[in-house]
DNA sequence: AAAACCTTCAACCGCTGGGCA
DNA sequence: ATGCCCAGCGGTTGAAGGTTT
């Protein structure tokens, strides 16, 4: 009874993925894309499921990923969109484009649940008790039309070619929006160039000087790196053409999140959030106790 | 030095909902 | 209208590394 497997447990590899198959994966994406991931096992002869290509995928190989420590601005804005949306992460990865909802649900479950408890300690009842008794899913659902809207307001102004947001360079990081493919190709060579330093370092034969985290001198260390591997052909391909071929035949959702990733280094997001709910709440005049208890007890907490 | 305990996070599991025949 | 397939999501697990005793 029950649903079935995702795939047959039979040759089906589970646990860490290796360089190899990391290598192997970024490739055949590389090639086709993402999405459609069904076939990916298949047409890579990878011995691992859909499902693990794909989080794999989305969770470490995907480019733009910024991993290490979050930011104190990064932090706010989880607990403030803890507090909006609940325990819904992927809603809360949107709006941090750079992590995944993996990595916010991780850092939530490790770092900020236990701040929070200290600090709610003292007060008594938790903010969840209070979501419950004021109508969560109502709010929810006012939640997910905003976002839905603002969803909206920012594909229609992406379109416009004078959008204050790209016209920052102030910024240390190349963010114009004639840079952002450049973004792309060194985030994603930066996460490739990683497991391949990794796999290097492991290696026994090869040599630590051969890979470097620089993205120009990537592309050399990613074809000689990969000579022996089963898959040559498709891996030789440079990483240039990666990058074009994603940005043309990926899913929509990978182009959106580039789309934010530029918006989210230039803008401040938090404070840009924080307007959009505030007007929202101040138009609707009627919410005034939620917008209340969102802001104010994240607000106190720093 | 080593055992016990704790923390972190990558990966898995199972459920849900949308799309399609 | 129904059932199947698939991608995506959130909760959970467990291995690995770090810290304490």
């Amino acid at each position: 009874m029950g649903r079935p497997p995702c795939c047959d447990k039979i040759g089906v590899k589970k646990g860490p993925w290796t360089p190899e198959e990391d290598i192997v994966l970024v490739s055949y994406i590389q090639q086709h894309g993402p999405g459609n991931w069904r076939a990916v096992p298949t047409n890579t002869g990878l011995l691992r499921c859909s499902k693990s290509c794909r989080l794999r995928w989305t969770n470490y190989l995907r480019p733009g990923i910024r991993r290490g420590n979050f930011t104190d601005q990064e932090e706010k804005m989880i607990i403030h969109l803890q507090a909006l949306l609940g325990n819904r992460w992927a809603a809360i990865a949107s709006y941090l484009p750079q992590r995944t909802d993996n990595d916010i649900k991780n850092y939530w479950n490790t770092h900020l649940k236990k701040k929070l408890g200290k600090i709610e300690g003292g007060k008594g009842d938790s903010s969840e008790s209070k979501w419950i008794s004021k109508g969560q899913w109502e709010r929810r659902l006012q939640t997910d039309i905003h976002m839905a809207r603002q969803a909206l307001c920012e594909a229609l102004s992406l379109d416009k070619p004078s959008d204050s947001a790209m016209e920052s360079n102030q910024t240390p990081l190349p963010q114009r929006a004639d840079q952002v493919q450049t973004t792309t190709y060194a985030s994603s060579t930066e996460n490739i160039a990683r497991l391949l330093k990794n796999w290097m370092n492991k290696s026994p034969n090869s040599s630590s000087e051969a890979v470097s985290s620089d993205s120009s001198s990537f592309n050399n260390t990613f074809s000689a790196g990969l000579s022996s591997s089963p898959s040559e052909g498709a891996i030789s391909t440079t990483l240039h053409s990666f990058n074009s071929s994603n940005s043309e035949s990926a899913s929509a959702s990978v182009e959106t999140e580039m789309d934010h990733e530029v918006k989210f280094e230039t803008q401040m997001p938090l404070t840009f959030l924080e307007k959009w709910l505030l007007d929202d709440a101040a138009a609707q005049g009627q919410d005034g106790d939620f917008m209340d208890m969102a802001l104010g007890e994240t607000a106190d907490l720093f």
